[in-house]
DNA sequence: AAATTGCGCAGTGATGTGGT
DNA sequence: ACCACATCACTGCGCAATTT
């Protein structure tokens, strides 16, 4: 046997990961355990439990919860039972960024390690006050009683499932972004600290001049609008593109080969559209991607569709569209990763289509939500995969790790600097919560199994798709799977398959994650009428 | 004033190397 | 024979410096 040696060594690493993997089990359990039974001293990190009743929430008439903090625990009333329990009835008080707190012990959850580890990060807490002064003050309400609401069960795990962000996000007040010598600055108008920022900067240096609400930076039209939100749209340089000229008598010749000028004035006219999409032209990526696949053995026929491609762009360039979210209190970094196998001109590669937009929480509830693309990709994946879960898991993975680069960039974007330079990225990334949202059941199954095992025909994409695995608990990154109908970064895989980001566009840059618990596939939803944007109420 | 050149960025295919 | 990987050549863009 010639990879006898390769076997041996798939197999005890198999066994290795399976061992590893209960191991962890078995001390998450038990650490879960041991926190349930060990009454609450003070100096303990925890999370308490809140009502949230945001407005559109209440119109549909159910409230949610989620776990804020860490706060510190600084005194327990106590009325232990002969365990050491803490038994209903009793008060826990609560120091959280200068405020005291009294909350009862059904709504408090320990904080996990890693909420530890990030909290050590930012040093001592003063506190300033005994508790005493405060709360005995006779006449003045000096702490919160939050006391009353205590959640159910359903509500309990509801929000063990949500993702804690363990700072308030403190409002950065002005933004400049350069490229070059061309800046362009940002902030609320009216805001005391940016005006001021403003005229500073405007005194200390002289400026060629001065442009606002709509321009051209880098040859792209941006237009803020008065709801602020901004679109980019590059009309001129499309109208500027020019079909190949093809004589009548070549055009017929549809099966003949391309010669050399033709490839040439191909790779010319591909280029100047592949700037055009990854620019603003996302809706067009995958048709440019495979036509310059198609070159090397082009013939007049690709000419035809490049000619065609050109003029479906002039039809609808589109335009890109920034929401400006006025009441989101933090924006959701969502990816959609999706890949098309062997649909390439060479027969054996395959394609992966990434779309990464910020979006409002609600998205993330199920409901439709302003999605603004950030990022989005449509290329050869650059190792030939032998089957659809290959090209699928491969793309995926590929999609976590530009998510993973864009939250890394948006906590940045957010955090004071200590809590960035010689941080570990990780702890640095969980401030931007991430989602990823695959199509394929195969990828989802292996992910929502709690010990992974690698065997059977993909053993290297199950070794891939294990990074994911890790990325959920390192970097807290959310999995959600919807069927392909509302599989937004399909249309960037297939040319053929455009309904997706036409539906996106049609819908005004907004978007939904279908939930569905029996996972129904698009087809079977098509069959029995349902529309690819129909979902149910989560929970 | 207009044209050319160089830079850094993106994507593709072709080519060679090393490995099983 | 096939694959992964690195490198190269080719195309485009915007921008600035230089040449014409």
């Amino acid at each position: 046997m010639i990879d006898a040696g390769f076997g041996a060594n798939i197999k005890a690493m198999s066994l290795a990961e399976q061992a590893f993997l209960k191991d962890q089990a078995q001390q998450r359990l038990a650490r879960a355990e041991a926190a349930g039974k060990r009454p609450l001293v003070p100096g303990d990190l925890v999370f308490y439990w809140r009502r949230q009743v945001a407005g559109r929430e209440k119109e549909r008439g159910f409230t949610i919860g989620s776990f804020v903090g860490p706060a510190r625990v600084l005194a327990v009333e106590t009325r232990v039972d002969d365990e050491g329990r803490l038994r209903p009835g009793s008060c826990v008080w609560l120091h959280r960024a200068g405020r005291l707190i009294k909350a009862a012990p059904e709504q408090l959850r320990a904080a996990t390690d890693r909420e530890r580890a990030i909290e050590e990060l930012k040093g001592p807490v003063e506190i300033p006050w005994t508790i005493t002064s405060l709360a005995s003050h006779p006449h003045k309400k000096t702490y919160d009683d939050i006391t009353s609401e205590i959640p159910d069960d359903m509500q309990w795990d509801e929000a063990a499932q949500q993702p804690v962000l363990s700072h308030r996000i403190r409002g950065k007040k002005s933004c400049i972004c350069a490229h070059v010598d061309d800046f362009l600055f940002g902030g609320a108008p009216g805001d005391k600290v940016h005006d001021h920022l403003m005229e500073q900067i405007k005194q200390h240096f002289s400026w060629g001049s001065w442009e606002s609400s709509s321009f051209t930076q880098c040859g792209v039209t941006v237009t803020q609008h008065s709801d602020f939100s901004i679109t980019l749209d590059q009309q001129e340089f499309v109208s500027d593109l020019q079909e190949i000229k093809l004589s009548r008598d070549r055009s017929r010749q549809v099966t003949a080969e391309t010669s050399d000028y033709e490839k040439h004035q191909l790779r010319a006219v591909l280029g100047a559209l592949s700037w055009f999409t990854g620019q603003t032209g996302f809706q067009f990526s995958s048709d440019v991607g495979i036509l310059l696949s198609s070159v090397s053995t082009s013939q007049v026929e690709t000419i035809l569709r490049t000619n065609k491609l050109i003029r479906d762009v002039k039809d609808n360039p589109g335009e890109l569209r920034i929401h400006a979210f006025p009441d989101a209190k933090r924006l959701e970094l969502v990816c959609w990763a999706d890949a098309a196998w062997a649909n390439r001109p060479d027969g054996k590669s395959s394609t992966e289509g990434i779309v990464i937009g910020f979006s409002s929480p609600a998205l993330l509830e199920g409901k439709i939500a302003p999605v603004s693309l950030m990022y989005w990709r449509s290329g050869k994946i650059d190792r030939t995969c032998r089957s659809p879960a290959c090209a699928e898991t491969k793309g995926v993975v590929n999609g976590e790790d530009d998510l993973y680069h864009l939250r890394y960039l948006w906590s940045e974007m957010l955090l004071p600097k200590e809590r960035l330079v010689g941080c570990h990225p990780d702890t640095v990334v969980v401030n931007a919560s991430g989602t990823l949202v695959t199509d394929s059941k195969n990828l989802w199954d292996k992910l929502s199994k709690e010990i992974f095992v690698i065997k059977g025909a993909e053993k290297r994409s199950d070794l891939e798709a294990l990074s994911l695995k890790e990325s959920q608990d390192n970097s807290q990154l959310q999995l959600r799977w919807v069927h392909s109908d509302a599989m937004l970064a399909n249309s960037l895989t297939k040319p053929s398959e455009k309904w997706q980001i036409l539906l996106f566009q049609k819908m005004k840059y907004h978007w939904r994650i279908v939930h569905d618990s029996n996972m129904v596939s698009a087809r079977k939803r098509k069959a029995e009428g349902i529309d690819p944007m129909h979902s149910e109420v989560k929970g």
